[in-house]
RNA sequence: GGUCGCAUAGCUCAGCUGGAUAGAGCAACAGCCUUCUAAGCUGUGGGUCGAAGGUUCGAAUCCUUCUGCGAUCACCA
């Protein structure tokens, strides 16, 4: 890469005229913006009291030095202290040579045997997935393909919460009122039937408190003693102690709401590697807090609870075992943690949660620390932002909650009405023109979500999701769709640009921006940065996109006289489209070649 | 109240480890389709980067305090 050269020239360079050699910290290198003639910059402050000198002289001295040493620095001005080279077009065909037929760009092989765990999803069995699950689910996929692309094994990992109250009280709904009612009969999927029934417990029990409530009842002994909810509770106590028929129920409907969330994540285009049901790992996570309370690290109160004291972490205590001795959402977590990073040997473990749970995170790897699990330092949360409505938040009470399935259908439509308009699919046969909605109205809700900072609360406004112009899904995938007619006319007119070309002549500044982006490609971007961030790469993509279509409009790519030019051009527009293809990729979004 | 996070144009958001005159899109206004896709391109207007201090050659970015908003501190998950 052109900026390590300079890097290292500017060091020489600092010994050769200054006699001193620099601390790397102190050579900055960055873009030239756009106001100034250049390629690269570089900051000259820094390196002032090696120079002793003023910024323009010290400025002239480094630029007079690389000019003449680096081959592929041709020119260079200084604005301030900031020393501006421009690079030669040779280093863009070489550059655009050397990547032009790989397919590969961007992209590392895996180094390591020990995957990165990643869980994503994590939804509840009584409740169809709803928008929160959306940005999880598009953040957790786009996370680990890139985490692949960066060189690393990944497996995508799903933790189903299937047992508990809540569960209860949809099979308790079905069984009284639900007349044995299946998916099937009702023509509805398994999720949203389920999720009907756990809504209408609530009603029902609603009727039941007010009624206790009239008949004189303290309204807090009220909520807890409605005849519902005791139900609901023997039923949790009958689904612990294994009651066949409480299980074969509960088996039946969640096995429906697999089915209905299977139907969901087919569509939005994610799949995991394992599914993990907390039905089945609480129980590991009670016996390791036993282990901990015999090793004395944790430590049991007088009603038998059993707790963590991390007030020597700044935390108070946590309760990890309730008095009757049930288990509670930490100590599940343990369980799963362990069993998750004793399965895949686990290089790292990534749980992409909602940021409301920044604490309880904090605390599962303090707690695990404490047992003795040195692995707890692989554990990363990668937290995110709540979804949030134009008329403040989601709340299921308040029938404000955006569902997934209707969501996605939304955007298909849209996305059918808006393209049908434009005639973009007058030559279209239904099948296709149906997949061209889909990859549409996909794209713009996914790179809608995905191109926020994920740790930043975003503002979902539906309106404007459906908006397919401007900094948009649909945008890049008009353009990619744009080239590729471009690269299909070519062949027609049996123009052959398979080969690069050999022959240089003065790149036009728009094709020498583009070509900056690409060299520019976010190859490797780390774990540990704050944001690990599909953001990051949706802001790349776009730049690049807006800056090919500049060109695009700017510089006719046919009628050039110069047939070498028409080559490039094509060569360029190719790789463009290969980037943005591939980005896209990592995103989860699909990018059509004709729309 | 304790802890954590956020605050950038009317709206939605970028702004990477401090660097040049703070950027996009939407909305508004003015242009560009006989010519390879107008879901596009060009231009205009729009800012006390929540406030005040500090660090330094240089701060939207780092530190402190304050204000506002949110999350969390549950024997819910």
């Amino acid at each position: 890469m052109i900026e390590q050269i300079i890097e290292v020239s500017v060091a020489k360079a600092c010994v050769e005229c200054f006699g001193v050699e620099p601390d790397k910290k102190l050579i900055q290198i960055q873009k030239t913006k756009k106001e100034f003639e250049g390629d690269l910059t570089v900051v000259v402050f820094p390196l002032l009291r090696i120079s002793k000198k003023s910024p323009v002289d010290t400025a002239q001295v480094l630029g007079e030095y690389l000019v003449r040493e680096v081959d592929q620095l041709v020119r260079f001005n200084v604005v301030k202290g900031f020393l501006n080279f421009v690079i030669a077009d040779s280093y863009w065909f070489g550059f655009l040579n050397s990547n032009f037929n790989s397919n590969r760009f961007g992209r590392t092989e895996a180094k390591a045997e020990e995957p990165v765990v990643i869980e994503f999803s994590s939804p509840n069995t009584n409740k169809p997935l709803h928008l929160g699950h959306v940005r999880n689910n598009l953040l957790g996929h786009s996370v680990a393909a890139i985490v692949e692309a960066a060189g690393q094994k990944v497996k995508r990992v799903n933790l189903v919460n299937d047992r508990g109250i809540h569960i209860c009280k949809s099979m308790i709904a079905w069984q009284k009122w639900g007349d044995e009612i299946t998916p099937e009969k009702a023509e509805k999927k398994g999720d949203k039937l389920v999720g009907d029934f756990y809504v209408l417990f609530d009603q029902k029990n609603k009727i039941e408190v007010k009624k206790l409530i009239d008949g004189g009842m303290d309204p807090k002994k009220a909520e807890k003693e409605s005849p519902l909810l005791i139900e609901a509770q023997h039923m949790l106590q009958k689904w612990e102690q294994g009651d066949p028929e409480v299980k074969s129920l509960w088996e039946k409907m969640n096995n429906w709401v697999y089915a209905g969330f299977d139907l969901t994540y087919e569509r939005m285009g994610i799949h995991f590697d394992k599914t993990y049901h907390e039905s089945e790992t609480y129980l590991l996570g009670k016996s390791l807090v036993e282990e901990g309370l015999s090793k004395g690290i944790l430590f049991k109160k007088d009603d038998g609870s059993i707790w963590a004291d991390l007030s020597e972490d700044g935390l108070d205590e946590k309760l990890l075992l309730r008095a009757d001795g049930t288990s509670v959402y930490m100590t599940q977590d343990l369980g799963t943690a362990k069993l998750r990073y004793d399965d895949f040997n686990a290089e790292k473990l990534i749980y992409v949660v909602g940021n409301e749970q920044n604490y309880h995170f904090e605390v599962l790897q303090i707690i695990l620390k404490k047992i003795g699990f040195d692995w707890a330092e692989k554990i990363k949360h990668l937290s995110y932002g709540m979804v949030e409505l134009p008329h403040g938040k989601m709340k299921s009470r308040e029938g404000t909650v955006v569902d997934a399935d209707e969501l996605m259908e939304e955007m298909f439509q849209t996305a059918k009405k808006l393209t049908t308009e434009l005639g973009k699919v007058d030559e279209f046969s239904e099948a296709e023109s149906n997949e061209l909605f889909e990859m549409v109205g996909l794209g713009a809700l996914k790179y809608f979500i995905l191109k926020v900072d994920p740790k930043k609360n975003m503002m979902f406004d539906p309106a404007e999701s459906v908006d397919f112009t401007g900094n948009t899904g649909p945008f890049i995938q008009y353009t990619h769709a744009r080239i590729s007619s471009l690269l299909r006319r070519a062949k027609e007119q049996g123009l052959d640009f398979s080969e690069t070309s050999e022959s240089e002549f003065e790149l036009h500044p728009k094709e020498i921006k583009i070509l900056h982006h690409l060299h520019q490609y976010p190859t490797t971007i780390s774990l540990s940065a704050t944001n690990l961030s599909p953001a990051m790469l949706s802001n790349y993509i776009y730049e690049l996109v807006k800056d090919y279509n500049q060109f695009y409009q700017e510089v006719s790519i046919f009628k050039e006289s110069d047939p070498q030019k028409v080559i490039f051009r094509l060569q360029l527009s190719n790789f463009t489209a290969q980037v943005i293809k591939s980005g896209m990729e990592l995103l989860g979004i699909q990018v059509p070649d004709r729309m």
